[in-house]
DNA sequence: ACCAATCATTGACTTTCTCAATGTTATCAA
DNA sequence: TTGATAACATTGAGAAAGTCAATGATTGGT
């Protein structure tokens, strides 16, 4: 059981209770390493990914596509190479999503008027639908996550993890 | 050229806050994907994973063979199925890692006396030693990459990811 | 006008992931 | 006991993802 909990985790001894997402392998939790953030952060966006592209799966698109579709519908415009650092892709990454998505028909790459070296990533009307579908989807995927929080730890989950990563 | 030279970009609306992980990138940050909890964690564990590799680079670690070090090391006695279950890890996945660090000798392999198709994972005394260094690296890695948080943050953090990963 | 730097792109290469097949061992039922 | 079924570690193949250097076009600075 977690050592120190002040708050109501009370951690049944798993069987009563609704399902837990653990997987069979409990008695490792009190062990070091599955305290420490950086594995924790692991575990969930494995577990998040997974999850996502379930539920994206019937709309033919995975999460990182999703990403660069999400951007290109956000209307900040991106240009490829803001796209690769924000979502932490290299540029050859974003050269084939972006080969993809547009072979789709649901972005398109304009020239910047401003640098004729970059190329503006826009989301066409059939992107902005598909976008629509998928942003359910993974909303939905988020629930499903975040469904032993409540409202208020969600909101401060998410404030955190704001603040670490930008 | 030096890992990181100190980034000028100063791009954040100049708020009041100290210095931001940002990297130049900003604007997007109110786009609704800037806001999901499933892309906060996979910048997370990008970030936390590029800078743990760094600081253990000089232990010729990297953080998975770390994790299943640490898995060694818990006292807990793992199998293969087991460490691979809890870490994500396909079964192959495992062989592989495993067979680096016990060529290194850092640990062995031991049949289960209570089923003889699994094999349980021990530290050497030499993985002990390589194990002690190595987690003073990650935490201060988890510690650079919680800087932005009070302690009563952190540990509001870890108890929130415990409960959506477990 | 020149020089260095940046952007998108290509291609090569490594690492990681996924999956099916196999030999061994365990579990359960006839 | 025997036989069927399933779990474990392992191998190997193939797909996906990540890394890196080189290139042409374009930019900004001097």
């Amino acid at each position: 059981m977690p050592p120190s909990s002040p708050t109501t985790s009370a951690v049944a001894p798993a069987s009563a209770q609704q399902d837990r997402v653990d997987d069979g392998v409990g008695r490792f939790q009190q062990t070091p390493l599955a305290q420490e953030v950086a594995f924790l952060t692991a575990r969930a966006r494995v577990r998040g990914n997974a999850l996502a592209n379930e539920l994206l799966s019937d709309l033919d698109l995975k999460v990182r596509p999703f990403a660069v579709l999400a951007m290109a519908c956000s209307g900040t415009n991106p240009s490829q190479r803001e796209l690769g650092d924000f979502l932490d892709l290299d540029p050859s990454q974003v050269v084939a999503l972006v080969d993809r998505l547009e072979e789709r028909g649901v972005l398109q790459r304009e020239p910047d008027p401003r640098d004729r070296r970059s190329k503006i990533l826009t989301a066409t009307e059939a992107g902005r639908e598909l976008y629509a579908q998928a942003a359910e989807r993974t909303h939905e995927a988020e629930a499903q996550t975040l469904q032993g929080l409540t409202p208020a730890e969600r909101d401060q989950l998410r404030e955190l993890l704001i603040k670490i990563v930008y």
